[in-house]
DNA sequence: TGTACATCAGTGAACGCGCGTTCACTGATGTAC
DNA sequence: TGTACATCAGTGAACGCGCGTTCACTGATGTAC
C-alpha cells in the first residue's frame, strides 16, 4: 500500500476534470488522450489504468451544477439562494448570462455537447438525460401539475436551445439579442416575470 | 470543352448533397473526404478540384428548407401551404414532428450540427446564421413589433433546443414528451393555438 | 458519317501525421524490521 | 531512527490505422475535319 487510497481518486478526478474542460471546448471527437491527460498534469500511458476507452470519459464528463448544486461556475457568480427570489428565475438568468456564454470550459455540457452525446452510445445518453432531468426538476420545483412539468421542460429547451443556437452565431450583437429573448420568453413563461417590464435596473455591466 | 458546363455543376452538387447527410448524421470531423466522394459515387482525389478544402464544404452543407422553400425534406411532409392555416403554426408542427426527429440525414443541420458550428471557422457560423434568421423570419412574417420579433426569435430557439436534447436522449418516451411539450409552448408563444385544449384529434401515428 | 484529337473529369498510389491502444519498464512511496 | 523492499502510479517507445492532401496518370467526352 505504497500510495494512500486517496490518491487515486484525486488523480481520477483531475483526469476527468480536464477531459470535460477540452471535451467543452472542441468536444469528443477532436480531443486526444494524449491531450487530456497533458492537462492533469500526466502522460497518455496512464490513462488506461484508469479507464478501458476513450469513450468511458464521456457520460462523466457531463456532470454539471444541475446533478451537484456545490459545482464551482462561473454562470454570472450564481449562487442558488432560494431566499434571495424565485430559484427558477436565478437559474434562467444565470443560464442565459453573458458569463455563461462565454465561459465554454466550464459552461454546462448541454450546450457544449449536446449533438456529440446524440452521435455516442446508450451510457452517454443516459448520463445527458440525467442532467436534463435534474434541470427540469430545479426549474419546476413548484409545480405540481402535468402542464406545468411539461412547461418547465420547455423553458429548459429553451434555455439550451438559445444559448446552442447563440454560440454558433458569428455576430456578437445577434447571439446578445438571441439570449435576451429567450431570457425574457423563459421568465414569463415559468411566471417569474412578465414581458415588456422596463428592466435596466437589472443590468449589470 | 469536352464535357457540357452543367456536368461540373451537377457533380458538385452530389458532393455538396453527399456531404450534407453524412455530417447530419456523423458531425465534421468524423465524416472523411473519402466517404463524401463514395456517396457520390467518384473517389477522393477529385475532390480537390472541386474544392480547396474540407472545410470549404461546412458552410454549404447547411442550406435547408428555410433558406430555399423548394427543399425536398421529409418533415412530416410539409407542405408549405399558407391557404391552410398559419404558416408559423405549420413549421412548428412539421419541425417537432417524429418524421423530422428520425430523419437523421435530411434533418435542419441547426438540429445536427449546431455545436460543430460553434466550434466551427467564421465562415460556417456566417452560414448558420443566415439558416437561422430564415427560420425567424418565416415564424414572423406577420411580425411587426421588437416584442414580436424577439418571440418569434425565441420560437425558434425553442424548436431547435427541444430537437437537439430529444435527441441526445436514450429513452424515446422521453424524447417525446419533450417534443410535445416544446410544440405545445411554442404555438402558444405564436399565438396560433391556445394551450391546454384537448388535442387527441391532432395526432395520426 | 467516321475518325483523330484536345480537353479535363476522375483515378489511385503515395506522403507525412496524429490518433487510440499496448506494454515492458522506471521510480516514488509507505511499511516492515 | 535508518534501511531494504514490495507495491503500483506513472513513463514513453512502439503498433497498426485512417486521415487530409498531393500528384502523375488514365480514359471518357464533344468537336473539328
Amino acid at each position: 500500500m505504497p500510495y494512500p487510497a486517496s490518491h487515486r481518486e484525486k488523480t481520477r478526478e483531475r483526469i476527468v476534470g480536464s477531459a470535460r474542460k477540452l471535451f467543452n471546448r472542441h468536444g469528443f471527437n477532436d480531443v486526444s488522450i494524449a491531450q487530456i491527460m497533458a492537462g492533469a498534469g500526466l502522460t497518455h500511458g496512464t490513462f488506461y489504468t484508469y479507464f478501458d476507452s476513450k469513450s468511458d470519459l464521456y457520460g462523466e464528463a457531463l456532470a454539471c451544477f444541475f446533478t451537484d448544486p456545490n459545482w464551482k461556475n462561473n454562470w454570472d457568480g450564481i449562487a442558488i439562494d432560494p431566499s434571495q427570489g424565485d430559484l427558477g428565475a436565478q437559474i434562467v438568468r444565470a443560464y442565459l448570462s453573458p458569463q455563461h456564454f462565454d465561459d465554454i470550459e466550464n459552461s454546462c455540457p448541454m450546450i457544449a455537447l449536446p449533438t456529440d452525446v446524440a452521435r455516442g452510445g446508450e451510457e452517454t445518453k443516459r448520463a445527458f438525460e440525467t442532467v436534463f432531468a435534474a434541470m427540469v426538476e430545479m426549474l419546476g420545483q413548484s409545480s405540481k401539475s402535468k402542464a406545468e412539468r411539461a412547461t418547465a421542460q420547455a423553458i429548459a429547451a429553451l434555455c439550451i436551445g438559445g444559448m446552442v443556437v447563440a454560440r454558433a452565431m458569428v455576430t456578437r450583437k445577434h447571439a446578445d439579442e438571441l439570449r435576451d429573448a429567450c431570457r425574457e420568453v423563459a421568465l414569463s413563461l415559468g411566471g417569474w416575470e412578465s414581458r415588456g417590464t422596463p428592466r435596466r435596473a437589472r443590468k449589470r455591466h
